[in-house]
RNA sequence: GCCCGGGUGGUGAAAUGGUAGACACAAGGGACUUAAAAUCCCUCGGCCGCAAGGUCAUGCGAGUUCGAGUCUCGCCCCGGGCACCA
């Protein structure tokens, strides 16, 4: 008996697939396009991760399915090499990014070709090579003529240890997603992209879309929709007024105080000469807290301004007050203060003594807030009325407004680092600010073997570049500056799956011809630690190119898995605690054919799954077994009609299986057949060759290279997936299950066409019913074809 | 606090409202072997029982149903998202 050698065949096959193009489909000409996707990786100089490599599988084992059934199946990969991760990367080991990443391309290269992916490779694309950011910077471009690219003073998340501004979606916890530092809040003026524009179709697209539910609600949370109204107050004594936005206008009756944030623009203009200090001082200390302070230490602060406003629904005079409890970034950075029914204000109302008025019946307001909605009381005109009713009617007698307000901001994309494309924009003294023009682009990213890291001065390091920065307007001629920072790495990642389609297309950002026929992307699948940050951008530049008419969808992916994480002994991995599983590891130990196997079979795709060594073993066994079966395989053998109709269960199961992306079951199932197998001396040839083809998903080389013993020339991958036989999956005989209320009491073989009539009589007949029947009256009795009969006494 | 997931043997897990625990790991036993590894075969939720069988059992408590892991309501616990967001 020959022996599995699962390193030699793997290598063999992996190598014979790119070659021979196995898996590169003729886009143009396709009539049955499946697009397949995964999150291409950053090449970090680690190399491959376990979580990368079990995402990729989960799209590669759809991929293969999905051309044996007949689809031109296209499964593109590339490389997310621009961006701060390379860039860090890069510092620490002190070498110029580009050259670094040569290296690490090159390994990730030969990691994932090693694994035997249907990945085609002739369509790589990277996000640092020119031809590639020339589209990532007139997309720039393009939401710059729209009005959804524009500059703005405010106060953003400064990474002390990047050295950069980050967007909200990059701070995680209260860390800068990449290095897990504290960000301080700093005023600066910078780029954004107009997200907000979006907020209202990024929410409501989530209902239609067959997306992971766990993404979808991290999306919905981070939109953070909610309805009220606009409200505008008079200062007393003046002419000058702010506007509040409330969730409770039923209760504007009960406002006692209104609260500006520190960063009002209108504090400066309100206070009196007597709380000047007072508010000055506040207002200092508030902006040295950090976040961190502001989160752990909840403790309600604020300063009287010696200012008034008036309540626009009673005329009555109420002070106004500065407090950090009131964020500036959201609605005016202002708010009417109702302590009865607002558990801060009615906190702050406590400590500094301020008036709590009951507006709403219900509730001891004495003890805390009521926050419930009821029927209004001291509420002038308005008393008894409910509090749904009363937000409209009392907002429309104030003359306020009814609206939706969001927590999502705009995205904030400049950063002032090295490895990225340069914003395309010029300032020109004559023009202004000046959008690159189309065939300028790109505008390349100089090298710079020198002082290309972040200096920290809220400049990017190309600002170093006197030969880059210096440049002639495209509008007037005249002398210019260029733009010194770069955009976020999350915009180079926003957009790569449409230039898969034609990565070579210097005219265009992709093929439209191309784009018509295979996008959206059919499946796509990574971690869901990109819910808001990748998934939510790409969304948003997505809905931008329908709106430029490039394309007619604004969803990207028809549908989205969430993939879980893989643990190593029920324990997250880590380099520190040395427990990280690398795939070339595995795959030199047990080969890639059984790893991919058992991360799938471990559970379902979206569950955390617990990875052992023991466990491993299990799916090599498996693939041995296989193996060795070949030498029962026979030209001239007839099988048992138990094994036919094993087989023909086993198509069919698998299909429904695989359309539901239950990898696990699917491959339980083949082993079950593999077990069906063991029971017999012999297996046709025929049967072999459709169990082969679907074994090919998920053990593909070993599959190939039984397929080749068996004399075939051509790719395993180049047949069509077997037709199941309706009449070989009937059962002749089956297990009817005889209950008597509910319980189960016997278990009879019998005819699987046995008619209601049939059944009930040999139910009665038998022995073991016969004693929990016997003289007891019958009821009732239920019949569930070919499954089982209930008798209820 | 609000919004998503989830809770089933020693373990990872299966189960269109119809035989709970498929498949696999671990464990125990057997065959082969001088021996071991590998391989092949068998057993494997708890309790009572020699067995046949009985009985309990899918986080807890109710309900709907002939029948509930699955549906409904209330609670508990775990994971994730949001959170001084007005």
């Amino acid at each position: 008996m020959e022996k599995y050698e699962h390193k030699k065949i793997e290598e063999k096959w992996s190598r014979k697939w790119i070659d021979e193009r196995v898996f590169t489909p003729d886009l143009k000409n396709s009539q049955n396009p499946y697009y397949a996707l995964f999150m291409f990786p950053y090449p970090s100089a680690e190399g491959l991760h376990i979580g990368n490599f079990y995402a990729f599988t989960c799209v590669d084992v759809m991929a293969k399915y999905k051309k044996l059934k007949g689809f031109d199946v296209f499964e593109p990969i590339g490389w997310d090499a621009f961006g701060i991760h390379s860039e860090n990367y890069a510092l620490k080991i002190g070498e110029a990014p580009g050259k670094m990443l040569e290296r690490t391309v090159a390994n990730f290269t030969k990691q994932i070709q090693a694994a035997g992916l249907s990945c085609d490779w002739t369509r790589e694309v990277n996000t640092m090579s020119p031809e590639y950011y020339k589209w990532t910077q007139w997309i720039f471009t393009q939401l710059f003529e729209k009005g959804l690219a524009y500059q703005k003073e405010a106060y953003l998340n400064w990474c002390p240890s990047c050295k950069t501004v980050l967007a909200d979606e990059q701070i995680e916890g209260g860390e800068c997603e990449r290095c897990k530092n504290i960000p301080e809040k700093r005023k600066m003026k910078q780029w954004f992209f107009k997200i907000t524009h979006y907020a209202d179709r990024l929410l409501d697209g989530l209902g239609k879309m067959d997306w992971s539910e766990i993404t979808k609600s991290a999306q919905k949370n981070w939109i953070g929709k909610s309805e009220g109204a606009n409200i505008k107050f008079k200062v007393a004594n003046s002419d000058l007024e702010f506007e509040i936005f409330t969730t409770r206008p039923d209760t504007l009756f009960g406002c006692t105080y209104c609260v500006l944030s520190p960063e009002h623009e209108l504090v400066s203009k309100i206070i009196s000469d007597k709380q000047k200090d007072a508010v000055e001082k506040y207002i200092q200390e508030a902006g040295i807290k950090s976040e961190i302070e502001r989160k752990e230490n909840k403790e309600k602060t604020g300063v009287f301004s010696g200012a008034y406003a008036v309540n626009p629904a009673n005329q009555e005079k109420v002070p106004i007050w500065i407090a950090d409890y009131v964020l500036a970034g959201y609605g005016f950075g202002s708010i009417m203060a109702v302590p009865a029914h607002d558990e801060r204000d009615f906190e702050f109302a406590k400590k500094f003594n301020l008036e709590i008025r009951e507006v709403i019946a219900g509730g001891d307001i004495n003890k805390e807030a009521y926050v419930e909605e009821g029927n209004l009381v001291s509420s002038g005109k308005f008393s008894g009325v409910q509090s749904i009713k009363a937000k409209k009617v009392i907002t429309e007698f104030v003359g306020g407004k009814l609206v939706a307000n969001y927590k999502l901001r705009d995205w904030c994309i400049s950063r002032q680092r090295y490895w990225g494309p340069p914003v395309p924009v010029v300032y020109c003294e004559k023009c202004g600010t000046v959008a690159v023009p189309e065939k300028d682009l790109p505008v390349v990213l100089p090298e710079m073997e020198k002082n290309w890291e972040p200096s920290g001065d809220g400049k990017g390091p190309l600002a170093k570049v006197e030969s880059f920065m210096k440049t002639v307007c495209p509008r007037c001629g005249g002398e210019a500056r260029r733009e010194a920072d770069v955009m976020d790495n999350f915009l180079d990642s926003a957009w790569y799956f449409f230039r898969y389609l034609s990565p070579d297309n210097n005219k265009e950002i992709f093929s439209k011809d191309l784009g018509g026929k295979w996008l959206p992307v059919d499946l796509y699948i990574g971690g869901n630690e990109h819910a808001v940050l990748h998934l939510m951008y790409t969304r948003f530049i997505t809905m931008a190119l329908h709106d430029l008419g490039l394309i007619d969808f604004d969803n990207p992916f028809k549908r989205f898995r969430a993939n879980g994480m893989i643990l190593k002994n029920g324990k997250k991995m880590s380099k520190s605690k040395g427990n990280v599983i690398n795939p070339e590891e595995y795959g030199e130990k047990v080969g890639y054919d059984a790893l991919k196997s058992y991360i799938l079979f471990l559970g379902p795709l979206s569950e955390d799954r617990s990875f052992s060594d023991e466990g491993i073993m299990g799916t090599k066994r498996w693939a041995e077994r296989i193996f060795n079966l070949f030498d029962r395989v026979d030209g001239e053998y007839t099988d048992e009609k138990k094994v036919l109709r094993k087989l023909h269960r086993t198509i069919k199961n698998m299909e429904n299986d695989m359309e539901e992306q239950k990898y696990n079951t699917a491959i339980a199932k083949l082993m079950e057949m593999t077990n069906v197998f063991y029971e017999t001396s012999k297996i046709s040839e025929e049967t072999f060759k459709k169990f082969l083809i679907l074994v090919a998903i998920f053990l593909p080389a070993l599959a190939e290279e039984l397929w080749e013993k068996l004399g075939h020339t051509k790719s395993i991958f180049k047949e069509k997936w077997p037709e199941y036989d309706p009449a070989l999956i009937q059962d002749e005989e089956i297990n009817l299950v005889i209950q008597v209320n509910g319980k189960i009491r016997d278990i009879i073989r019998v005819n699987a066409d046995i008619s209601e009539e049939e059944a009930r009589e040999a139910a009665i007949k038998s022995e073991k019913i016969k004693k929990y029947t016997a003289e007891k009256e019958i009821k009732k009795i239920i019949f569930v074809k070919s499954k089982l009969i209930n008798i209820v006494v």
